[in-house]
DNA sequence: CATAATACCAACTGGTTGGTATGTATATTC
DNA sequence: GAATATACATACCAACCAGTTGGTATTATG
């Protein structure tokens, strides 16, 4: 009889649920503007389970950031991304995945850690590290694909390597994002994408092709 | 002897220091964890002053955003990188300037209305069209000489055209300020815009040469 | 089964926050 | 130069906030 569900608030769920509280809250309001009281609340507990769990607001801050990066960093190990046999189409299925991923709600799709330090970046170093390994650490993925590609297609890279690519393919999807909140439209962070998929097509010499909007 | 100086707060002024101190400090905390009182501390006036010209800190919020739209854009209309007679040498001109802006300290170089839209997007719907209008109004400012590029180029765009490519210019800047902040590394905003300048090259079929920084 | 640790809850607190009420010096208008 | 409007300052407040205190129910341990 002790099945955990989603929205029965069990013993021993406390945590989590404040975690997936604050992943939620979070991108919608930011960190500053989410009250303690405002995940316990969203997270059915008091705040002296709270308290329990982490030791202040900062820590939660830390705790979301690297819960962002555990259950991110699952989905996307287990993403049929990875399916193509050659290396540059699983550089482009990435891509289109992640295109793909974008609803119509913006605060569903965006970026946790992106949020978060854009805003604590100055004030809560170690928050702001959290959300860094967090961004770094999922480029860091794609490094493997793009040095394979490189080879198979037997391009020499003038003045880029597989990480810093890696990372470009970050800033694009964290600028998209930005641009789909300033003009409340998702669909300018699908442009970013294609923008994305025809630079990568571009430095592997490969001639765009119209773009299908499906990820496989 | 009515000479207004920086730093002798005078009758009067006490607008466009609040508005000042908004820029400096909401870029640094973030603009849900900048209080009034932070702001009149900093503008050295008092909370009646604030109130009296503004009537809510959303109002400044707004105001904030809208005095941002006005100084950059004094600030890049003046700027050098409209010099080049070719249209395509200003475009690469406008990246390079861009990169040149990049400082050390990140607080400084970063953009207030990224970072006021990506907390309030959701919220505050009035400072996320004023900071929407900054952001595509900016963009709009390269779409002429994108335009003019591609045809003195003689090329054809495929998939694109200068507005999404001016748009796709922001969201590389704003993307590599998100890297920079959560790398805690101004270069990696610079990188960004190595690799957008690689890509217009791409688009406009220049080869890429080795990147010199200097953006005259 | 006793002890102890864990996982919570309800009520409280002291400092902070956005906003207000009221007063006053200066500038503008007639 | 009287009246009015503007541009502030001072003092204050109710709501809110992160964090604490002191407890209880459950689970683990020996």
């Amino acid at each position: 009889m002790s099945r955990p569900t989603k929205h029965a608030p069990e013993r021993g769920d406390a945590r989590n649920r404040l975690l997936e509280a604050a992943r939620d809250i979070v991108r919608k309001q930011g960190f500053a503007a989410t009250t303690v009281d405002d995940l316990c609340k969203a997270a059915g507990v008091t705040k002296g389970a709270f308290f329990h769990h982490f030791k202040s607001k900062d820590a939660l801050g830390v705790a979301a950031a690297n819960f962002w990066t555990d259950t991110t960093g699952a989905f996307f190990e287990g993403a049929p991304y990875h399916a193509p046999s050659d290396p540059f189409d699983r550089v482009l299925a990435y891509i289109a995945f992640r295109r793909a991923m974008i609803t119509n709600d913006i605060p569903e799709f965006t970026c946790l850690v992106g949020t978060l330090v854009q805003e604590v970046h100055a004030t809560a170093p170690e928050i702001r590290d959290a959300a860094g390994v967090s961004i770094f650490g999922h480029a860091e993925t794609l490094e493997a694909d793009i040095a394979a590609a490189i080879e198979v297609r037997g391009i020499s890279p003038d003045g880029w390597t597989p990480q810093s690519l890696s990372r470009h393919f970050q800033t694009v999807i964290q600028g998209g994002f930005i641009l789909a909140k300033a003009g409340n439209d998702p669909e300018l962070a699908r442009d970013a994408l294609d923008h994305l998929d025809r630079y990568v097509r571009c430095l592997f010499g490969v001639h765009a092709v119209a773009y299908s909007g499906d990820p496989r």
